[in-house]
DNA sequence: TATTGTTATACTCTATAACTATA
DNA sequence: TATAGTTATAGAGTATAACAATA
């Protein structure tokens, strides 16, 4: 028997796909981004922001996934382009809100949409049942991952 | 009617699940590199060279997606550490062959196992034909998204 | 001329932790 | 004491381009 030449394990090639379509993706992604002149991170606060009254450091950090040191200096370089602007208008003067400049949702309209448009052809190529297939797949897999990475509970933040 | 408000495209919350479900493999993977004192890109070389004989650094770029730049920081901080040594045993006198070192086939041998029994009880939550299915999507995908990707072709890299 | 790998620069992100001002 | 956000540090990755040696 050749049983000792089988694969470890049958998940190896669902680990080595999910890398390369998600490394794909950025690829294809940050292309356009950057030729928007911001970076992945950026984008990302830009798109969360987008169609929002804003929000505080806090709903950003948990909506983008961006580490709370990094986010300051993310929201320092898009302040000092004028795409967004930190404001005290919350009730508690610990937390700060943080919403689009005109400017900043102007780009929001115009980038979000030209971003799609970039994406579109890809996945057009995919019929809408498989699509709808891959998500729902998608989101048992980091389901599943969640569960066994503790980070999900922020209690043990300090 | 209200197709205004319809989501302007189906294939947004894919992106939305590839993006999250990336990440929680990265947060659920990257803590366990971490405790072996490894970064991603250490360990994808790491992996990469494990059982083979050895390759150039452009093999071991296209292989790993890493950057040839960046590629030569990895294995400099590799071979400081005598995981990894660069000889020059081609034919090409332009070339170096990579290669473990005995003490960096070890940390393969011990981590790479290792690591597929972090991520197994992750994966164990899908059934083998979801996974499969899982898998067979994301190849789809990626197929579909290097498609719209011109650096495939590696001719315009000067 | 083209290719392999190195070097250099400037920027960004990560992880971590200390710090402030509030609560 | 706990939380929101900032600051600081060290390390690593990215993009880009110039460079030396070789083909």
């Amino acid at each position: 028997m050749e049983d000792d030449t089988m694969p470890r394990t049958t998940f190896l090639p669902v680990v080595r796909e999910l890398a390369r379509c998600y490394q794909a993706f950025e690829r294809l992604s940050g292309r356009h981004i950057r030729q928007l002149g911001l970076t992945a991170g950026q984008f990302d606060v830009i798109a969360t922001l987008g169609g929002t009254d804003g929000m505080s450091c806090r709903e950003l950090g948990d909506a983008t996934l961006i580490t709370k040191g990094t986010l300051t200096g993310v929201l320092d370089r898009l302040a000092e382009r004028g795409l967004i602007e930190r404001c005290a208008c919350s009730g508690d003067r610990r937390s700060i809100t943080v919403r689009l400049t005109p400017a900043g949702q102007a780009l929001f309209d115009n980038s979000f949409d030209a971003h799609l448009a970039h994406l579109k052809p890809a996945f057009d190529q995919l019929a809408p049942d498989e699509l709808a297939e891959t998500g729902a797949l998608l989101a048992r897999l980091r389901e599943a991952l969640e569960s066994e990475a503790p980070d999900c509970c922020e209690i043990q933040n300090n």
